[in-house]
DNA sequence: TTTTATTTGGAACAAATGTTCCAATACCAT
DNA sequence: ATGGTATTGGAACATTTGTTCCAAATAAAA
C-alpha cells in the first residue's frame, strides 16, 4: 500500500558524507546536501531527522565502509609485520592521491566538533578503540611469532600506530609529499622490530 | 589629532583567538566575537577587514605567541635529549588539563579549512616547516654529542617527531588519558636511543 | 577652546541559514 | 482500476548570517 522510498539510503549517505568530509559540518548547508544527494528537504527531514541527525549518519556509515574496505584491500597471507606495513603505504597513497586533501573524515569531525557535541566524541572514542584493538591483535600475533620485538608491551604499541596514522592524516593534509611521509612510517614502525 | 583607538590589539586577537580555538571558523558567528572582544562591529571591521581577516590574524597571533611561549617556558640548561622529553611531556599536560579539550588551533584550522583556503593552507606548511626546524637543530644536536642515536638521519626523526605532536593532539582532544598520552610518548620517541 | 580626524555604537540590510508545512504525486495491495 | 498511505517538491518561515553605513562621541593638536 505505502509508496516506497525512492532511493538507497546508502547512497545518500555517501555523498552526503562526501560533502560534509570535503566541508565540515558547520562548513556545509543543507542546501547543499540537497543539491549533492538529490533528495528534497522534506525527504532529508523525514529520514535522517535534521542536519546533525544527517551529520552522525554519515560518519557513522564511512566508520563502517572505511573498516569494510580495509577488510577487502588488505592483501591476505601477510604476516602481521607485513600487514602493519602495507596499512602505512596503503594510507600514504590515499594522501597521495586524495585531489580534494580531504584527510580523515573521523578526524576531522573530531577536531572541528568533539569538544562541544558528545555524540561525535563518542564515536571518535568508539573509532579510537576499534583501531587500537585492531592493532594490538596484529601485534599480539607478532610478538607471538617473533616478528615483533617485545621490548614494549603490545598495548603500548598499538597506541603508538594509532597515534601515527592521525599525525600522518594530518600531515597528509597540510602536505602531501611522498618522501616526508614514508621517513615518517620508517621511523614509525622501526620501534616493531 | 586623530582619536587613538581604544582597545590594545593583541589582546582583542587573544580573545578573538579563544572563541575561534574552540569553535572553529564556520562554528563562530560575527556576533559572538562582537561578544568575546568586547569591540563594536564597525571597529573589528575597521581594524581586520572582515570575519577572515580577523582568523588569519589570530591565527598568526597564536603561532607567534606558542613560539614565544616555548622559549619562555622551556627550562634553559637541559641537554637535548631532555629538552625533547620536557617538550613531550609538556604538551600531555596542556591536553591533560585543557576544560574544553580545544587540541591545537593550528591543527584545527587546517582539518578544518587548509583544503580549501590557500591561505591557511600556507600558515599550516609555514607552522610544520618551523617546527620540523626546530626539532632538527635539537637532534642534530644531541646526534653530535652522542646522546640520540645515528640509526636515522636527522631529518627523519624531526618529521616523526613532529608527526607524533599532531597525533598526540588529536588523541589528547578525543580522550585525555594520562596513561595512553604516556604510552604514546614513551615508544614514540625511544626511536632516539 | 576650537578644530580635525578617527573611532565607535548600533541601526539597517540583503542574503543565507535550518526547518516546517502542505498539496500533489506515486506506489502498492486490493 | 481504485483507494489509501507514504513520499515528494517546493513554497514559506523565522532566525541568523556577514557586512555596510552613518551620526554621535572622542581624543589630540592648534
Amino acid at each position: 500500500m505505502p509508496k516506497a522510498k525512492q532511493f538507497n539510503e546508502g547512497e545518500v549517505l555517501q555523498k552526503a558524507r562526501d560533502v560534509f568530509w570535503k566541508q565540515g559540518y558547520n562548513g556545509t548547508s543543507m542546501d547543499e546536501l540537497v543539491k549533492a544527494t538529490g533528495l528534497s528537504r522534506s525527504s532529508i527531514y523525514d529520514t535522517f531527522g535534521d542536519k546533525h541527525g544527517l551529520y552522525v549518519k554519515s560518519l557513522k556509515y564511512y566508520s563502517e565502509a572505511q573498516t569494510e574496505k580495509l577488510l577487502i584491500e588488505l592483501p591476505s597471507g601477510l604476516s602481521s609485520r607485513k600487514r602493519i606495513n602495507w596499512f602505512f603505504q596503503h594510507h600514504i597513497d590515499v594522501s597521495l592521491t586524495d585531489p580534494n586533501r580531504k584527510g580523515c573524515f573521523m578526524l576531522n569531525s573530531t577536531t572541528e566538533l568533539a569538544n562541544l557535541d558528545n555524540s561525535i566524541n563518542q564515536l571518535a572514542v568508539d573509532n579510537m578503540d576499534q583501531m587500537e584493538a585492531l592493532f594490538l591483535s596484529w601485534i599480539k600475533e607478532g610478538q607471538a611469532n617473533g616478528e615483533i620485538s617485545k621490548r614494549f608491551k603490545a598495548k603500548a604499541l598499538s597506541r603508538h600506530l594509532f597515534n601515527c596514522i592521525n599525525g600522518l592524516k594530518v600531515i597528509g593534509q597540510t602536505k602531501p609529499d611522498k618522501s616526508t611521509l614514508e621517513d615518517i612510517v620508517k621511523v614509525s614502525l622501526s620501534v616493531l622490530d
